[in-house]
DNA sequence: GCTGTAGTGTTACGGTGTAAAGCTGTGTCT
DNA sequence: AGACACAGCTTTACACCGTAACACTACAGC
């Protein structure tokens, strides 16, 4: 676990990022101190300061090396299954770091590199015949439900069941049928989904809006 | 500002929460603390515990206040239209409460009085004929979407300026147009955008696509 | 009067980010 | 060889944080 370092090895910038994201990936984002990832470096915590201005630059990096881990998925033929492909991608980074993905509603992301999907993505709507400007606005309306859908997924959907075991929390399945007949109906098919299926056909479905509000287009 | 509150009157819940609410719209939620807050209220930090067993009950009340701001919209005849209406009074409560808002990200909304939006949208889906089933996924497919929407504009979307005048910033004006062509052919639209009307037209795409993935179906 | 309790204050503990300064070894320059 | 610089890390210190434990005050009901 922590690992008082091996002796003389100085340390770098991608050994503490990689240690840092390790360590918020175990114990969550709020734990996360300097003094921690020191102890985890077998290091005081003023020596990362020999790397990063402050925490929050810290934080910023951890941010970046996520968003750097997006995968880049394989050029297919059908345009629309290339976005699939990148959206796909975006949402496994969701998953792969559960407690830092939420940080990127709060981070603007400031790093070129971590724009290359957006370029890729704008790339693909370009050649399917989108205008410049339909493109950004497709861009947006998809990415804003990929990172709203990843976020509901992590944090619980509305009416899901809490995943933590706290037993003051809400239940669609003892919720008063008076007042809430609607969430009563729906609450056998809360628990049972599947989030990777909806999660696509949701893409599926806005990519269709967006194509029947344009202009008649060559597809 | 920080009033001494008027001698002998003790405080509640209510007024707490109130409080707290504005402090965090005005400071942030990172510069928000106990004792912040019982300055503002006239009384020391612990004061505060006689009222809510710690501060993460108190964020939690926050987040419910001001989720439960969110109005009711009127009750329109056409029912897409009333859809609308209620995701119209969602992305308000973003914009009313932007330092609050990304809370909702994280913490699980466990009371069912928060609830009754949901409530309302599923018995609208319900009413325009979806299935059960149908109106579960269709919710969840446009409210992932206004969530990440007002996150989105909250942060700031991809490759709009920083808000913040902080000067490192990336800049889509100034970004290597080899490496990024599309994203340069874009920049011009990405300032100027009416995020009022982009943000309803996404809900009336999806709205499209979710309707096109169905069985034909009388509207 | 006495007692209890609601509301608030005081003190204290272990944690936080980080400024400032000190130490220690490995150079490089003269 | 000696002087110096600097990288890498530690030590110390400060102001702030959440909150447990306890002390106080004022009014309620008897």
């Amino acid at each position: 676990m922590s690992s008082t370092r091996s002796q003389k090895e100085p340390l770098d910038h991608e050994q503490i990022v990689e240690a840092a994201v390790a360590l918020v990936d175990r114990d969550g984002l709020e734990r996360f101190s300097m003094r921690r990832l020191g102890r985890e470096l077998g290091v005081e915590a003023m020596a990362l300061y020999h790397y990063f201005p402050s925490k929050d630059a810290l934080v910023d990096a951890i941010v970046q090396a996520v968003v750097a881990e997006m995968k880049r998925p394989p050029s297919v033929p059908d345009w629309q299954e290339r976005l699939r492909g990148e959206f796909r991608a975006y949402r496994q980074v969701a998953h792969a770091h559960p407690q830092v993905f939420p940080l990127l509603g709060r981070r603007p992301v400031k790093n070129p590199e971590a724009l290359l999907p957006v370029e890729r993505m704008l790339a693909i709507l370009r050649a399917a015949g989108f205008s410049p400007k339909q493109s950004l606005s497709a861009f947006r309306t998809l990415s804003s439900y990929a990172f709203g859908y990843a976020l509901s997924e992590i944090r619980g959907f509305a009416m899901e069941p809490a995943r933590n075991g706290s037993g003051d929390s809400f239940d669609v399945h003892t919720v008063d049928p008076e007042r809430f007949p609607r969430m009563r109906e729906v609450a056998p098919h809360v628990t049972a989904c599947d989030h990777d299926a909806e999660f696509m056909s949701g893409i599926d479905a806005i990519l269709a809006g967006v194509l029947t509000g344009l202009k008649p287009q060559q597809t």
